[in-house]
RNA sequence: GGGCCGUUAGCUCAAUCAGGCAGAGCAGUGGACUCUUAAUCCAUUGGUUGUAGGUUCGAUUCCUACACGGCCCA
């Protein structure tokens, strides 16, 4: 219902909500009935909507557009303008105005649609005074459907002569200033359709984004890969080491979880004989939220049988690579004020070689859990009676190695404490064969030859029920169905997890997770 | 969780340091203008200064708490 023509159509076209109080003493200008405060300036378009509601339908569904201005401005802009007149090429176009610039009988303005902008040039005696007049009305930010010829202005813009002119869709909110756009960070994000509209820097990095998913689908299609969907909904969230959300399933009266990640399914389908699998998964985690981390993100995970971490290690690196070489032409990747030239060759360390490296006095006494335990304290970092050296280790690692990764660097051989579903290196039974791609001092990716023995994968499962009974929120649930599947037998396989957000970050120079996720999780809107 | 910074018209920003009539540009409205493109020219409207308190003759400005956001730290 429109409330505008609701008080009879006052005489200065204000709405109750604008000005003074109508009557009565309810306060003016909060929130009502849910909707927000409207100003002057969406009163007087919902003044212009409810004349448009009087000649007809206002929300019309019957233009349709036979050109897209990208495609007409790379096919016509190189025709002269004589050329243009001779082609009398009659285009359709429709898309959000921009900009409008009105003179008295003839005037110009921009439309975008989803591939580029194009010029509309209206004319008064062209389209008939009316329609013309109706125009001057239009506003910046309303959609607009137009028909007529292609030619080119006296400053050599191709442009439409319209001679067919529809408002398609009234726009009520103003459109943020034109020149420099939203620059309140948290408009950006809160109102992410009004950035894409206003922001061409936006819109690159989701185009990014976009690409970014294609390439990955791509590339492991063409290797064999098949791309397969498996639950968001977990009864036991397993797969990595974090808290989940939860929820409830009322028929059911089943409490589930949504997913932390889809590992433990997805190797299920290894036991399936897919083999090689996939999934471009949207995964959950309870944590605190920052600059890396959103509570929902997307990941890639895939799953190779008859290959090993080394493998994985082999296809990640290409993966990267070509990622930016095919998106942005080049394996020099400009990040933050740093290159990154993901064409050389990847540095690949131990995790202790990284430890000694940053904390050259535990040499020798890596795995002394009293020596760990030391570090940690000068380290300033807390750690639990029943952790042992793995578990010390990576949090030593985490607090003093991580943020100097500049890389890319792979970091392998990670403790089998902090690794419970990754396979144990055959010579050295403390450490699996694991391990992380690090850019920027950020982790990227995170993969590993798959522990496939049932018997030592119950046994780690025990390990993290334990902890958790302790008090370790964050340690995995014993998870039975999933050590049946192994018990009919695994193929020997690898694994990898990648943070496609992170991956978009580095690719689009993004400092935050934030400027790659189109609605990032916000606290409620304070107004 | 801690520290610092920010929040003023639809949008972008002044005014805050040292309390004294809250301003500009864009957008809007009225007018002029048939090749503009941040169109131009004339006129003009628009404010719970994030919220709630406090100090003061007087608060956008000083103080306290809170909300949301940003940066840094944990």
């Amino acid at each position: 219902m429109d409330e505008s023509t609701a008080n009879g159509g006052s005489a200065d076209g204000r709405r109750p909500e604008d000005g003074r109080p109508s009557s009565g003493s309810q306060p003016v200008g909060r929130q009502s009935a849910g909707q927000p405060t409207e100003n002057r300036l969406i009163a007087e378009r919902r003044e212009k909507l409810s004349g448009l509601r009087g000649g007809g339908n206002a929300y019309p569904n019957d233009f349709r557009r036979n050109a897209l201005a990208d495609a007409l401005q790379a096919e016509f802009s190189g025709h002269t303008g004589e050329a243009l007149e001779h082609e009398a090429v009659r285009v359709s176009v429709a898309g959000r105005m921009m900009s409008k610039r009105v003179m008295g009988k003839a005037s110009f303005c921009h439309l975008r649609d989803r591939s580029g902008q194009i010029q509309l040039f209206v004319e008064r005696d062209r389209v008939s005074a009316e329609i013309y007049q109706a125009f001057r009305t239009w506003d910046v930010g309303d959609i607009v459907g137009a028909g007529g010829n292609l030619f080119k202005t006296r400053t050599g813009e191709l442009s439409v002569r319209v001679d067919e002119l529809r408002l398609l869709v009234k726009s009520l909110r103003p459109l943020p200033e034109k020149w420099r756009g939203i620059a309140d960070r948290e408009l950006k994000l809160r109102r992410r359709y009004v950035d894409l509209l206003m922001s061409e820097e936006t819109r690159r990095v989701f185009g990014i984004r976009t690409q970014a998913v294609r390439f990955v689908r791509q590339f492991l299609d063409a290797l064999g890969f098949a791309e397969v969907e498996t639950p968001m909904m977990h009864p036991i969230p397993g797969g990595a080491i974090a808290r989940p959300f939860a929820t409830h399933h009322n028929a059911l009266d089943l409490d589930l979880y949504l997913r932390i990640a889809p590992e433990l399914y997805l190797k299920r389908l290894l036991v399936g004989g897919l083999e090689r699998v996939y999934e471009i998964n949207r995964s959950f985690r309870n944590e605190g939220i920052s600059t890396q981390h959103n509570p929902e993100f997307t990941m890639l995970e895939l799953y190779q049988a008859y290959a090993d971490y080394e493998d994985l290690i082999d296809l990640t690196r290409t993966l990267v690579r070509e990622a930016a070489g095919t998106l942005l032409g080049t394996a020099k990747v400009e990040y933050q004020g740093r290159t990154f030239d993901l064409g050389e060759p990847f540095e690949e360390l131990t995790v202790e070689d990284a430890l000694v490296r940053h904390n050259p006095e535990l040499a020798g006494d890596l795995r002394s859990v009293d020596c760990l335990r030391e570090a940690c304290e000068r380290a300033g970092i807390g750690y639990r009676p029943e952790d042992g050296a793995g578990k010390l280790q990576i949090e030593l690692f985490e607090k003093t190695v991580e943020r100097h990764l500049e890389g890319p660097v792979f970091i392998t051989r990670y403790p089998a404490e902090v690794s419970p579903l990754a396979r144990r290196n055959d010579d050295d039974p403390f450490v699996t064969d694991r391990f992380e791609l690090f850019i920027a001092g950020r982790e990227l990716a995170n993969g590993f030859s798959e522990l496939n023995d049932p018997e030592d994968q119950a046994e780690r499962f025990r390990q993290q029920a334990r902890a958790k009974s302790m008090g370790d929120e964050e340690a995995m649930y014993y998870d039975d169905d999933y050590i049946r599947a192994l018990e009919y037998g695994m193929p020997p396989a690898a694994g990898l997890g990648l943070g496609i957000d992170r991956l978009v970050m580095l690719l689009t120079d993004s400092p935050s997770i934030r400027d790659v996720i189109l609605f990032p999780h916000l606290k409620p809107e304070a107004r």
